[in-house]
RNA sequence: GGGCCCGUAGCUCAGCGGUAGAGCAGCGGACUUUUAAUCCGUGGGUCCUGGGUUCGAAUCCCAGCGGGCUCACCA
């Protein structure tokens, strides 16, 4: 069946092409939508006209309360939001209604609304629906505040019933899904996003209030670089050339220094081509920022200061629970060497063991997870992901790594074999990445070199050669102590959720046809466009 | 990719070879201060899909699809 899309009202259910099987409340509710259409009330009007949120209404109920001489505030306000209960109690129905801000209970009496009124009430409306209701605010025997109805419409119309009322929503995968729908039904999940969006501003008022420049580089780039990771390939058809989304954002944000910019970030995605698992999103949120005239051990402070604000702002404590562990984020955190923390966790001075073989030999008796072809510098990170890192419940910095570890870290002045670099872990936990820059460009050459033939060896997530980089370290950067953080991970700290996916609103799943469009065009179905 | 586990009503879950169940939600009824309202009655299922075993399969076996945990890889 054809229909006129230019027809002045919109069309009934049953005439669209939906193949799904209704169930039977979802063909309840939209015959219920039909018959308002055919009193002529609209079941999805453009207006609202509320007055109130609830958090007001409740505000100002508690604030005038005392200075009433009446038992209802006489000002009649109008609360709007979605039906999350109803109590029919015959001829009086309570129900309570939420919006952004909270919920309110609402209560119908018949003499007051009126009998039509709340007939239609009870006839029309149902959970999840949206709804504004005009009266005057009260509080009950039981000692709620109330807003006594005097009218109520219909705001919009709910299809689908909402999840359960008391269990929430709990199967992980439509929890993923139909993040809309695990929203609605878990107050837990509301907040975690909450949390999020605090904790990310609280990032940009610090670094802002210390004079970063907030800067905007390429999500698609030529050339990708930065970290250790496969990225995700596309092509560019204005160009014709293949692209990569960036698997990091460092090597654009140090040319800025180069141009002349002192202090410069950016909150961004970044994409890595690998497993999905409970700490790792292909897709995810990263924090980096660059301070020239500075080192890593200015930038440890400045992250210390950061976190310890992050936290204030967004949870109001520097205390957190996280996987049963009590995590005190004052400063100062401990700085360990990782040389150190490897000798005490294992009993083996990498600086002694300079032959692979032997290291291999040695990790692989205290049952690290080696192979005689693992090379060196992985042996140690082996060895540090195995014993130290489960152990470093505490805020902690661990620092100076090999320099085969860190291609783009400044050699330390002491000893050329070592990187100034400095990771930070809670509660087991690497939650970022940061060093004294390599600012000689020579160094850094000879260091892609080395990941060129490392990528020749068959490593494919050694760095490829950005040779625009070279130039522009040839142009000069001042001495910059730079810092990667995963937004992600840290929100997991915040909120003490053990995956990544629980602070991503929606995380990526192997795709599945929804209910509605099953046998109907997606954008896979060949168009003859680009087929 | 390997191992283990899960998929039953709109939602939360039982059932685990012998007629498909409960609570919430729905529908009908009673109740004008309830709040997981209460009480009476009642409709609703491709038991993920496809094979197989069996007199008989939601249940056992095989394959597939989707998901979770975990190991590997990685930040």
């Amino acid at each position: 069946m054809r229909r006129d899309t230019s027809a002045s009202s919109p069309p009934t259910w049953r005439e669209l092409p939906l193949l799904i099987e209704l169930n039977e409340q979802q063909r309840q509710r939209l015959d219920k939508a039909q018959a308002l259409r055919e009193q002529g009330i609209d079941p999805y009007p453009p207006h609202s006209h509320r007055t109130h949120t609830a958090e007001e209404a409740l505000a100002r109920f508690t604030e005038i309360e005392s200075t009433l001489e009446t038992e209802h505030d006489p000002e009649t306000i109008t609360v709007a939001g979605r039906v999350t209960a109803i109590r029919d109690m015959g001829k009086s129905v309570f129900a309570h209604i939420r919006d952004g801000s909270g919920a309110i209970q609402i209560y119908l009496r018949r003499n007051v609304v009126g009998e039509d009124a709340l007939a239609h009430f009870k006839r029309f409306i149902d959970l999840g629906d949206f709804i504004e209701a005009d009266g005057n605010l009260f509080r009950t025997r039981t000692g709620e505040v109330t807003v006594e109805v005097k009218a109520f419409r219909l705001l919009a119309k709910a299809i689908n019933p909402p999840p359960e009322k008391w269990h929430g929503l709990q199967d992980v995968e439509t929890r993923y899904r139909q993040r809309y729908a695990d929203l609605m039904a878990n107050e837990v999940t509301r907040r975690i996003f909450v949390i999020r969006a605090n904790a990310i501003r609280a990032i940009r008022r610090f670094l802002d209030e210390r004079g970063f420049l907030e800067v905007e580089t390429p999500v698609l780039q030529p050339l990708y670089g930065g970290a250790a990771a496969r990225p995700f390939t596309t092509h560019y058809h204005a160009l014709d050339q293949t692209f990569y989304l960036r698997i990091a954002d460092e090597l654009y944000l140090k040319r800025l220094l180069v141009g002349g910019y002192e202090r410069v970030y950016e909150i961004s995605k970044d994409f890595r081509n690998e497993g999905i698992d409970a700490r790792h999103s292909p897709e995810f949120t990263m924090l980096e920022f660059y301070m020239a005239y500075a080192d890593y051990h200015d930038v440890m402070e400045l992250v210390e200061e950061m976190l310890v604000y992050v936290a204030e702002q967004a949870l109001g404590t520097t205390k957190l629970t996280y996987a049963g562990h009590e995590i005190d984020l004052t400063p100062p955190w401990p700085r360990v060497s990782l040389r150190q923390a490897l000798l005490d966790a294992t009993g083996i001075d990498y600086r002694e063991v300079t032959d692979q073989r032997e290291l291999y030999e040695r990790a692989k008796a205290l049952g690290a997870d080696v192979e005689p072809t693992t090379v060196w510098p992985r042996i140690i990170d082996e060895l540090m992901k195995t014993f130290v890192r489960p152990n470093l419940i505490q805020p902690t910095f661990l620092v100076d790594y090999p320099v085969e570890l860190s291609p783009l870290a400044k050699r330390s002045p002491n000893d050329p074999n070592i990187a100034e670099r400095f990771q930070p872990f809670i509660a087991g936990m690497e939650v970022g990445n940061a060093f004294t820059e390599l600012n000689d460009p020579m160094d850094q050459l000879d260091r892609f070199l080395a990941q060129a033939r490392d990528r020749a060896a068959g490593d494919l997530e050694a760095m490829p050669i950005d040779d625009d980089y070279i130039n522009a370290l040839m142009y000069g950067m001042p001495p910059t102590g730079g810092f990667g953080l995963g937004i992600d991970r840290l929100i997991m700290l915040l909120t003490d959720q053990q995956n990544i996916r629980e602070v991503i609103l929606f995380p990526h799943l192997r795709s599945k046809p929804t209910p509605i469009l099953a046998g109907l065009p997606t954008p896979d179905t060949p168009t003859g466009d680009d087929a």
